[in-house]
DNA sequence: GTGATGTTCAACCATGAGGTTGAACACGAG
DNA sequence: CTCGTGTTCAACCTCATGGTTGAACATCAC
């Protein structure tokens, strides 16, 4: 399971939803297909400054352009979200799953506090609030 | 609704993500919290380099460390991972809904043709190569 | 054909990101 | 107090990123 490649990919998408102007065309795409001009259109820089973020999607999977005589129109490929969302869902399950350990620990300490306790066990600073 | 200092942080949290070793941290924090050296072992980098990301980490709202004697544990702050999934969430659902429209208007020119359709559904899987 | 439109290629520049090393600081244990 | 451990600070290097401009393609419309 979590192949480099994978690891790889995901970092790519990662990386490429990282810029607010490259979220703004996914944004874009997510409703329509569009071309390089216009979607270049609305931003304040060079159409070949888009040309480049367009790209860096395309290379994360995220955006797949298609030929219409000498247009290129852009189309979103929404299945790699689920990379992303696969990714945070296991850390999320992870992170819920530790404090469930941590609950049942708490209960075993309460339980050994009957009976004596030297051994003490403070390590791993924890969640003292 | 979309506000700038959100899309800032947003920002921040896709950028913290894309790095390999930055999920990896993540990935082991979100089992248990642990300290910068600790986090640094399995890694084959400097400490100071692993610190860099843990303040990358931190700078994005992903990790939060706090006080031990000497030590700073980090410990991992979940909820801003619902920033990240709820923009993807919104635009999966706009993609959703694009998809919508165009079944309702391929509807209508079938209407409006109703003689020959026999054609059947390429609609959303794919185009033919 | 010529011309307009849309896209790409290439060179360049500034900044930031990811890594290094070395020194300094903070604190608990002997 | 001194030593060892853990963390941070600072300077530095390299390479990728995000932007620019200018020229070259590619393709449709006349």
């Amino acid at each position: 399971m979590t192949d480099a490649a994978d690891d790889d990919q995901l970092s790519r998408v990662f990386s490429a939803l990282a810029d607010p102007t490259r979220r703004e065309l996914v944004a874009r795409l997510a409703v329509e297909d569009a071309t390089l001009t216009e979607l270049a259109a609305p931003h304040d820089m060079s159409i070949q400054a888009v040309a480049k973020h367009l790209k860096v999607l395309e290379d994360a999977g995220l955006v797949r352009r298609t030929r219409d005589a000498q247009r290129r129109p852009a189309r979103l490929e929404a299945e790699v979200l689920d990379l992303m969302t696969g990714w945070i869902e296991r850390r999320r399950r992870e992170h819920e799953a530790r404090y469930q350990r941590l609950d049942a620990l708490l209960d075993r300490m309460a339980e050994d506090e009957d009976d004596k306790d030297h051994d003490e066990g403070r390590r791993r600073t924890g969640e003292a609030s």
